[in-house]
DNA sequence: CCCAGTTAGTTCCACATGGAACAATATATT
DNA sequence: AATATATTGTTCCATGTGGAACTAACTGGG
């Protein structure tokens, strides 16, 4: 018994595959991201918020990867005390804080970011650049769609 | 900033996109299904282990799902309480028990299947039968060579 | 200006999870 | 047959996580 002929057994093949090559490229690289440099899940969410877009507030990454507020705030605080990021309170409003990244935190952003790349080049290895292209814009269509599908 | 822009950023466009559809598909259901049914992810694995196989070992769905030994432990516990599963002793090797669903608990399993095969119809709604299955065909693709790409 | 309601961020608490130690049983070696 | 080693499944413990309560600060209506 293979975990992929469960998958097969299932109504929704498409779904399952996509959960199935999810656990098996991204966790992997979590723990041992956790393990190699310490980071761990929620810190790397705020970290790749921070590099895509600075002086952002904390309020600001909860709405948009939709994490509680609780999760953010300790990210925020661990990655500040590793010196990752940096805080200052927001004159227009002193209960918020702005965000931003060190040159520290994006070289280990980038670090990270190199490695999902290359664990991904490895997993579509048995595709060709074609089906690798085709694999891509139908993904893309169906994320573009989300608040369409999303329950 | 949404998060799609994020993950446009990123290098690894795929692998970001599967998790990103995973999150959106998947994790709804999953608080839903522990908020209507009491059932939490460990139990589900279970349970779909022995909708697919009857009679198994704890050991095998470890094997087959790599999930720790107490996970599982836990829940073939909890399903046994519930109604959901019964175990009876090897009489090979008492060690091992001997796990079989019960019709209560294939009758919860079929209802939590459906959801998840709803949820997908729902999602894959922008696409056409024939890109459809195209992704089928190239998610398989991925998935079935898994034992050459996973770290 | 004051008070009610709202919002940003933190802390508290309850629980899910996985590693490691453990007890019970089976297997291998001599 | 006796002892050492391996295996099954459970319990213990440390930690990650999210809901809810909380504090501090802002905003709007009277």
């Amino acid at each position: 018994m293979k975990l992929i002929d469960i998958l097969d057994a299932t109504p929704f093949g498409i779904g399952y595959r996509l959960a199935f090559l999810t656990n098996f490229w991204r966790e992997p690289i979590l723990r041992q991201m956790e393990k190699d440099f310490g980071i761990i899940r929620p810190e790397l969410t705020v970290l790749m918020c921070l590099s895509f877009r600075d002086d952002v507030h904390a309020r600001d990454i909860c709405e948009v990867t939709e994490q509680p507020s609780n999760t953010v705030s300790r990210g925020v605080a661990s990655l500040e005390k590793k010196g990752y990021l940096a805080r200052t309170r927001d004159t227009d409003d002193t209960r918020r804080q702005v965000l931003r990244i060190t040159p520290e935190g994006r070289v280990m952003h980038d670090k990270i970011m190199t490695r999902f790349a290359q664990a991904e080049q490895k997993m579509l290895g048995v595709l060709s650049k074609q089906e690798q292209t085709d694999l891509l814009c139908l993904l893309d269509k169906v994320a573009r769609d989300v608040e369409n599908w999303r329950s």
